[in-house]
DNA sequence: CAGTGGTCTAGACCACATA
DNA sequence: ATGTGGTCTAGACCACTGA
């Protein structure tokens, strides 16, 4: 950023070399890559609004805007009568890129298949309940599950589905799409919670993922929520020698 | 969203109960509340601008920074000539909130401490290039450090770190703060990427850990980078059944 | 109390996609 | 061709807060 602002002159009526960026883009860019690139590093304040303005020749509403998108994505913070203010980067979050399983599969170039290995209705159990966190006893659906990656088992899928919320689950064989593909594209959810731990296979697992006993594998629980009403849970077990979750996180993800 | 505008009537003078929402929170409630709750499901067109202009009674300005603003939280898209759809959420994405360690034990309710098991400076290695990903050879550190919550080994912590990004780090002991918290407060980066796995613990594993060898151990692996130049590469061991990772989704994280 | 950000307006012109 | 969103302006008033 070598010099921040060059009046009007140079955004309107000479296209600037690449593409016509809108002006608060332009801006945005800018100042963002000052402070991604350290130049601006945290603490530091950054020019006022109405410096900013007469910088690019631009109405205060455009820069207040791209100040307001910086605030939204964490790379600064606004106080009055003070200024804006670069923040550090936030601690250690990520943002986690859980595919669907298929697409995981097919993306390894291995084909993808399907296979339900027990399906029951049933009132809620105590752990049924505690697992959708359930506040009274409700109708469920327990799944059990196994996605295959060419001749060999990828994951195991443990799944409940609130019955309640998901009624016309109660009739689904899940043979033309899994049942976490199949409530996907039904059920629009609200919020999700997941937790990921690593656990030695037991016999149970070992036998449908035909490992040994012992083998170290990844289960990912997750539970979803639609509109404060538990929709389903689900935990996913991996061999973990084969299987890895990727996360990137870049600040201002916007 | 019973009705969804009442004219300004209900902002200005009486104050509804609650605070004082500014005019374009309140819309972007009512309107993030109907998409939440499944009252305009995936797909649904949502009203114009002129529409919402006109309901609830101000400029166009207000109302469409309210969709810009949804928009940029992925609740809806855009589109010109058509008008503004509700989206499907997406997929199976999650904000993993990594914890620094020291904070997770003390979380715990446990006395934390680290301890250097090993501090070395050399120049990058064939494995170091790739873990760091370095075109050259340049110098680097690699550290070892075992963090404890109590008594008991709770994270082995392997890291590596460029001295050409960070060269403040060649005299560094990492007595008063472990080298993640250390690098935290001293180098702004700007992107990260995370690799979990679940993986039996060898032997040094398990002799830093004080666990048996084969015991599943979750590793998170991270690569940080400032301005296209990479910082630091870590892993870090947990012993996996006392460790589980946890992350929240909830569409629109703004 | 003075200066900053926070919000909002009533226009305007443009680009774009689609009916 | 028409209507939508995308952008921008030149003001305005207010609220907060730190000097």
């Amino acid at each position: 950023m070598a010099s921040l602002g060059s009046a009007r002159a140079s955004n309107g009526l000479h296209t600037p070399a690449k593409a016509t960026l809108s002006l608060h883009q332009r801006i945005l860019g800018d100042i963002r890559g000052a402070i991604l690139s350290g130049e601006w590093p945290p603490g530091r304040r950054i020019p006022f609004e109405h410096e900013l303005q007469s910088q690019y020749g631009c109405s205060r509403m455009t820069v207040s805007k791209v100040l307001t998108e910086l605030a939204h994505g964490k790379l600064i913070e606004r106080r009055r009568k003070s200024g804006s203010f670069v923040l550090r980067p936030p601690g250690q979050s990520a943002v986690l890129e859980i595919q669907d399983i298929k697409g995981e599969v097919v993306a390894l170039g291995l084909s993808y298949r399907h296979e339900i290995v027990a399906r029951r209705k049933r009132k809620a159990t105590l752990e049924d309940r505690d697992r959708l966190e359930l506040a009274s006893v409700a109708p469920v659906l327990s799944l059990t599950c196994r996605h295959f990656a060419g001749a060999r088992p990828f994951c195991l899928e443990e799944r409940l589905i609130n019955l309640t919320a998901v009624p016309e689950a109660a009739d689904e064989r899940f043979v033309d799409a899994a049942p976490g593909a199949w409530l996907v594209s039904r059920v629009p959810w609200s919020a999700a919670e997941h937790k990921i731990r690593a656990i030695g296979a037991d016999a149970g697992i070992a036998n449908a993922l035909e490992i040994d006993a012992g083998t170290a594998c990844l289960t990912i629980e997750r539970r979803t929520w639609r509109a404060e009403r538990s929709v389903t849970f689900v935990r996913l077990t991996y061999p973990g020698y084969e299987h890895e979750l990727v996360a990137r996180f870049t600040p201002s993800r916007r």
